[in-house]
DNA sequence: GCTATTCAGGACATTTAGTATCCAGGTTAT
DNA sequence: ATAACCTGGATACTAAATGTCCTGAATAGC
């Protein structure tokens, strides 16, 4: 799995500690020590998908488009890894005895079900996870939490 | 994912239809016009994962080391692609404000907790799942598949 | 208007992982 | 002895992930 989907997962989390305020991506970068310029593509497919909300020029910046309980870990994985399954059916059963052209073995073949079946429990979970839930288990074992994202970045605009 | 898992669990079903019977790389390869040396590469992963077991020399080959019933898609899945997660926590928490050296935030850090439960339900939905039922579903669906592919299967020795 | 800041995104370059081939060595049935 | 077959290392090729750079457009502040 693409490394910027935890990337991407981080700074929505610290986004939603920050409602309503653009935040550069230089400095979501510079958080957690990442490559700006490779970050930022993160956070424009973020953009694209309509989890987070971009302004450019100065005072520019990112924040979240919508309430951080309405954006799931599913819609930031989907949104910076893509939407297909991690196990691709290539159709194999083509050169087989029981070829058939007009065959979708996608949906026929019984492997490639019991595969997309155990994706989608594992797409379920993330969809009933949010960014919200996520951000209440941080503050709840450490409540300094959304404070010292703040003074942080407040402390790299300096 | 590896498209190796693919064609293992393909040729693991076809085994399943021949019980003690040893059939080379090259014929299992043949049989949906695979890349033998590739292939081969693949069944030797499976052999040392103890899923298959395989005879040198002329009559050699490969055959189901245990019974179908007892080898879970999980197995395959792990001995071809290996047993990591697929979202990999690098821990970028240690260069953030609450930074600390001695933290092992693949186990604190609520993100790589959400995804690992993810994960988990995945892999226990693949481990339910063995060679045996879906040789038994493709059984019920096509009465004839065992005897296809054993005839294919002769085809191709000839 | 001018300038500095910032996002948007295309064009690369680099690195890593997946795919594929080949060969030399060991095993075994005939 | 020979031919068939697995084992595993070495190597090449290809695709994807990772990372950098640069141009262009938007916008706040002066
Ligand atoms: S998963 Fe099923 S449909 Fe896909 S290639 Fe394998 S046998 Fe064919
Ligand atoms: S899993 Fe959590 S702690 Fe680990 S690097 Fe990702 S965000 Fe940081």
């Amino acid at each position: 799995m693409n490394e910027g989907v935890e990337w991407a997962m981080h700074s929505c989390v610290n986004l939603s500690w920050l409602p309503g305020q653009a935040v550069t991506a230089k400095h979501l970068a510079a958080f957690y020590d990442l490559p700006t310029a490779y970050l930022n593509k993160q956070l424009q497919a973020l953009s694209r998908a309509g989890i987070l909300s971009s302004t450019s020029g100065p005072k520019g910046g990112f924040q979240l488009a919508r309430d951080a309980r309405k954006i799931s870990l599913l819609d930031i994985v989907v949104a910076i890894d893509g939407a297909d399954d991690a196990f691709r059916c290539t159709e194999i059963l083509k050169a087989g005895p029981a070829a058939n052209p007009k065959t979708d073995y996608v949906k026929t073949c019984h492997i490639s079900r019991a595969m997309r079946a155990a994706e989608l429990t594992y797409r379920r979970e993330l969809a009933g996870q949010s960014i919200a839930d996520i951000a209440e288990q941080v503050l709840t074992e450490f409540p300094a939490a959304p404070q010292n994202t703040r003074t942080h970045l407040a402390n790299l605009k300096s």
